[in-house]
DNA sequence: TTGAATGCAAAACCTTTGCAAGCTC
DNA sequence: GAGCTTGCAAAGGTTTTGCATTCAA
């Protein structure tokens, strides 16, 4: 468990290097701290989180990091009840999809390997590398049909 | 065409009607402007496309009015290269999912028919009965890898 | 007639940005 | 030491909301 976590900080910090960026505190704590979350959270709740830690950080900076993360794959954009951007880890378990509930906004997550299959495929036509996606299926849910 | 067009806002109507809704002046306009509208756009270009018409309307019917519309799949939500929520016409052209190039900002319009019934499968097994679906796939380009 | 929907404008919210200070490299 | 990053706070933009008025049923 602790190698893989140690393998992921070195993806990251491969990913700063390539793109000529430095390693600070902040960016790693961010990345650390965001792949351990659990859950649905917004750009607002990492950084209550951090600053629950008792660490410095400004909101200014999770926003401007929020970007590397994607990038990084540490975290991938998600679906929430509220307002603004949803995200969630991707060290905790399958990636997956999510059908949202227009009635009752009930949140499904699922996982299709078919449909991870036919996006590379897509993909690979358009000679396209990919990172991370966002999939939402919006319609009813058994109860509310 | 017009016979599409009005069967288009039967479908409207229903929906309308189903939810115990008003069919106001305001909502059928929004649904015939917003169907009417090439290539993505924003809630506020809605808005200017009304006013420009001449037609007296809110912002915040505006708002208030797009859930109608992504229920209804007269419109789909789209991206953009800008701020705040985009959206696109489903009547001009096929549906279709988007790749988007963290480099260049580019987006690429796709269309996969095995992601679509990969996505029907899915929607089966959880008994969900899909309305519109929001697939964004991120990563680079041809030219930005 | 009557409650739902709208217009208007203010408020709420999320996100971005400028700049001085701090921190990597 | 030089230049990228950050913290802070203010600005920017988008979306929501309250209330009086208007309108569909």
């Amino acid at each position: 468990m602790k190698t893989q976590a140690k393998e992921r900080v070195q993806i990251f910090q491969d990913l700063l290097g390539r793109k000529h960026l430095k390693c600070t505190y902040e960016r790693q704590h961010l990345y650390e701290t965001a792949g351990a979350l659990k859950g649905h959270f917004t750009a607002d709740d990492l950084y209550a989180v951090l600053k629950k830690k008792g660490f410095r950080i400004a909101r200014g900076t999770v926003f401007r990091t929020i970007p590397l993360l994607l990038e990084s794959g540490i975290i991938q954009k998600s679906v929430g009840d509220g307002k603004g951007d949803f995200y969630e880890s991707r060290t905790r378990k399958e990636h997956h999809d999510h059908m949202v509930c227009i009635g009752c906004k009930k949140v499904i997550e699922f996982y299709s390997p078919q449909i991870e299959k036919a996006q590379e495929e897509a993909c690979q036509n358009y000679k396209f590398k990919p990172t991370f996606h966002d999939h939402r299926i919006f319609g009813y849910c058994t109860k509310c049909q």
